[in-house]
DNA sequence: TAATATAATATAACGCTGTTAGAAAATCTA
DNA sequence: TAGATTTTCTAACAGCGTTATATTATATTA
C-alpha cells in the first residue's frame, strides 16, 4: 500500500512549503519580516510544526542559502557550456553570476549572511566550490586557446570572484548607482582588462 | 558656573560608553549578541537609559556605521598622502582599506549590514563619499604622471572599491583561504593588471 | 540650611521573538 | 470497532526592543 509513501510526499510539500513562504515573506517585507510564527502563518500551520522539519530557524534559513548556491552554480554551469569561443563563454559565466544576483536579489543577500542569519560554511561551500570550479574550467580552457601560462589559476578565479561579488554588494548597499545594467558593464569590462593583463603577463 | 559644562561632558561620556560598549561585546561574542539590556549591563545602567541618547537599536548602529565610515576616510587619507608616486600611493590607498577591514572586521562587518541592521545611507554616504574620492584623485595623479586620459575615472573608482570590498567580503565569508595576507596579495596584484589595462586603453 | 523645581534614572509592563512540553486530534493498523 | 501511532495544536518560557510611569538624585531658590 502507497500510505506511507503518500505521506512522505505530503511531509515533502509541506517542507518545501516552509521554505517557499519564508523567501516569499522575504520578496515582500525584507528578511526582517521572516518571523517561524510569519512563515507558520503563511502555510495555515501554527508555529511548532516548523520544528518538525528543521531543527531551528537558522536551520531552515541555511536551507535557503544551500538552495541559492544550487541554482548559482546551475546558472554559470549553463553558462559555462553555452556557445562562444572561452573568452566569450568566461565573460557569459561572469554575467550570468550577476543576472543571477539581481533576479533573486533576496536569496542573493541571505547567501551572504545580509541582514539574517550567519552563513552556513557546511552546507554552501560545496556548492561554491563548484562555481569555483567552473569559472577555473573556462579560465583554463582560454588560458590553452591563447597558448598562455597562467602562473595561478586560483588566484584568478578568486580575484574575479571578489571582483563581481564586490561589484555587487556596492551597487546593493546604494554606494554606488546605475543598478544592474550599469553593474554588468562594470564587470564585463573590468573582467575584459584583467584578461588582457593575464594574457600579457602569461604570454611571457 | 560650570555646572551644566560638566553635566554635558557626563553625558557625552556616557554616549560614548554606551557606542563603546555595543562594539565590546560585538568583539567578544558577534553582533548577535549586542541587546540593548547588555549594552546597558555592561556600563551599569538600567535599560531605558539607552533611549535617552539613542531613538532606537538601529540608530546606535547606525553611529557605529558612521563612524567606521569616517575611520576608514581617515586610513585612506593617510595613505593618499604619504610618499611614494602616485602609483605606489594609490596602491598603498587600497591596501590601506584592507588593513582597516582586518583591523576592525566588527565594525567592517556592520558598516556593510552584516548580521545586523540595514546600512543608513544617510550616515554612511557621506564619509563613503569621501573615500570615493581620495581614490580618484589618486587616480587621476597617476593619468597625469602617465600622460594619459582615464574614459571614465568614476567607473574606474567603483570598479576598484567593488574589488577589494569583494575580495574582503568573499573571504571573511570564508569561501577562500589564507586571511588578510592573501587577499592583500590578490588585491594589489588585481590592482597591478587593472592600471596595466587601463594604461594600454588610455594610452591611445 | 530647608523647600522646591528639575533632571536623571529605575521599575514594571507591553507585544513581539524563537522554542519547548504536554495535551488533543487525526489517522492508520489490526 | 478498538488500540496504537502519527500529526498537530495549545499554552507557556525566557529574552527581545520599547515605553509609561514612578522614583531617586541633583541643582536652584527662599
Amino acid at each position: 500500500m502507497g500510505t506511507r509513501d503518500r505521506r512522505e510526499r505530503q511531509k515533502q510539500a509541506t517542507r518545501d512549503g516552509i521554505l517557499s513562504a519564508a523567501l516569499q515573506i522575504a520578496r515582500m517585507e525584507g528578511w526582517a519580516a521572516v518571523t517561524v510564527r510569519r512563515v507558520a502563518e503563511l502555510i495555515e500551520y501554527s508555529p511548532p510544526i516548523i520544528y518538525e522539519y528543521f531543527a531551528n530557524k537558522d536551520a531552515l534559513l541555511e536551507e535557503l542559502q544551500s538552495q541559492g548556491f544550487a541554482l548559482l552554480a546551475a546558472a554559470t554551469r549553463a553558462a559555462s557550456t553555452g556557445e562562444g569561443d572561452p573568452r566569450e563563454r568566461l565573460l557569459n559565466v561572469g554575467d550570468a553570476y550577476l543576472r543571477f544576483a539581481y533576479e533573486q536579489p533576496e536569496l542573493y543577500q541571505i547567501m551572504h549572511g545580509w541582514n539574517s542569519a550567519a552563513v552556513s560554511l557546511e552546507k554552501t561551500l560545496p556548492k561554491a566550490t563548484q562555481v569555483a570550479e567552473i569559472v577555473q574550467d573556462c579560465l583554463e580552457d582560454w588560458a590553452a586557446v591563447q597558448k598562455i601560462i597562467l602562473p595561478d589559476p586560483t588566484a584568478a578565479v578568486e580575484t574575479a570572484w571578489g571582483l563581481m561579488h564586490g561589484l555587487v554588494s556596492v551597487e546593493m548597499l546604494g554606494r554606488i548607482g546605475g543598478g544592474e545594467e550599469r553593474v554588468r558593464q562594470l564587470a564585463r569590462q573590468a573582467m575584459e582588462d584583467l584578461l588582457f593583463a593575464w594574457h600579457s603577463r602569461g604570454g611571457q
